[in-house]
DNA sequence: GTCTATAGGTAGATAGAC
DNA sequence: GTCTATCTACCTATAGAC
């Protein structure tokens, strides 16, 4: 009888705790961290502002809770790149996956951009080191081409600023990527041309090389 | 003397309205439209709180000021492409603009980026078609080069996209790019760095050509 | 034009009944 | 575990003295 309350408890905790989490992503991106307020959280969540305080201590909980989470996402979502892969292909993973993420993901990631633009206060120093090794492994395998001779020497780092960037603005800023496209909201094969048009660009080059009858 | 009080209390009025406006930049750009307090604006302008609320009617009144005028700003700042401009050196001067214009107006382009990511919804639509006509006119300088077979022909909108999120990435994540380069806050040099990371990856591409000796 | 005082409402968080 | 009622602090905005 004891066992049977204690699952039914269980299922009860795990499944609110989800639902908090799920809608307090939903108003944490669109209204950042001082902006979001608990009772429209539970609201959402069909839940008295009281039982929030019950699953989570703070605010803060709730909302460091999520950022940890995301951040263990990407590890997953990332294509890792290799050294023994050929660097386009590998770079047009890359973008892919990154675009793919954005794409399924648009909340967390707009609370992850929101969490930065007011100056990562929330960010843990643990979270923080996480993502600048797995940027150092990735520019280590750059660094690797490049000496090997299958990639022009360009800085490793900005190159990846310049991916992060490129790719995070479809879902980040997805009001001004409508606009520039003409659309009212961005399918599939939006995210496609994303894809084609940044590693086409970066991989050939956007100039024509020229003729060698000069 | 009415004359000399008129133009002392416009003195004044154009004073108090620049500092609110500044500091309200400086408060908005950290946390946000819903985030910010009028209070803590009112604490940074030396003015007690009442008098914002002469100045202005309300918190979206300062807000939308500030969205209106910053949008009038980067026309300003950004060098104009033309047609008859050598595409390689026009792509580097407006990567060059867009990123000096990010540096000089961290906060500006962090408000603007904050109001983006949740929802664009004090932006205009008289702001928002205004800077739908300036994409347009830059991607028919693009479509033209491409035409004149003096750029390969990829999709302009998305392009300039990718220069959008490659540049403002610096300003508006400074965090994460100040991590990515193992840097405690951004030089010029960085910033000059980026540039050339950036035009290089485009212009020629980071794949080298394949030896014609295959 | 300036600013104290305050209205009227809502925030995050908690006490304690069930 | 759940939730009503409530605390204290703070919010936007205004009234009205100077």
């Amino acid at each position: 009888m004891a066992r049977t309350t204690e699952k039914l408890d269980e299922k009860i905790r795990a499944r609110n705790i989800r639902i908090i989490l799920d809608v307090a992503t939903d108003v944490f991106s669109r209204k950042g961290f001082d902006g979001a307020r608990i009772a429209e959280i539970a609201e959402l969540a069909n839940l008295p502002k009281a039982n929030i305080y019950y699953y989570f201590s703070s605010k803060e909980d709730i909302y460091s809770t999520i950022i940890t989470n995301l951040i263990a996402g990407w590890d997953d979502a990332l294509s890792k790149l290799r050294v023994d892969q050929d660097p386009a292909d590998a770079l047009r993973q890359y973008v892919r996956a990154k675009l793919v993420y954005a794409r399924e993901n648009p909340r967390e990631s707009r609370l992850f951009a929101s969490e930065i633009i007011q100056g990562a206060r929330f960010l843990s120093k643990k979270d923080r080191a996480h993502m600048r090794a797995a940027t150092d492994r990735y520019v280590a395998v750059l660094d690797q081409w490049m000496q090997e001779g299958r990639m022009r020497k360009i800085d490793a780092r900005h190159f990846f600023i310049m991916l992060w960037g490129a790719t995070q603005f479809y879902s980040d800023f997805e009001p001004l990527a409508c606009d520039a496209l003409h659309r009212n909201s961005l399918s599939e094969q939006d995210y496609d041309s994303a894809v084609d048009t940044i590693v086409s660009s970066i991989v050939s080059g956007v100039i024509p090389v020229a003729q060698p009858n000069r």
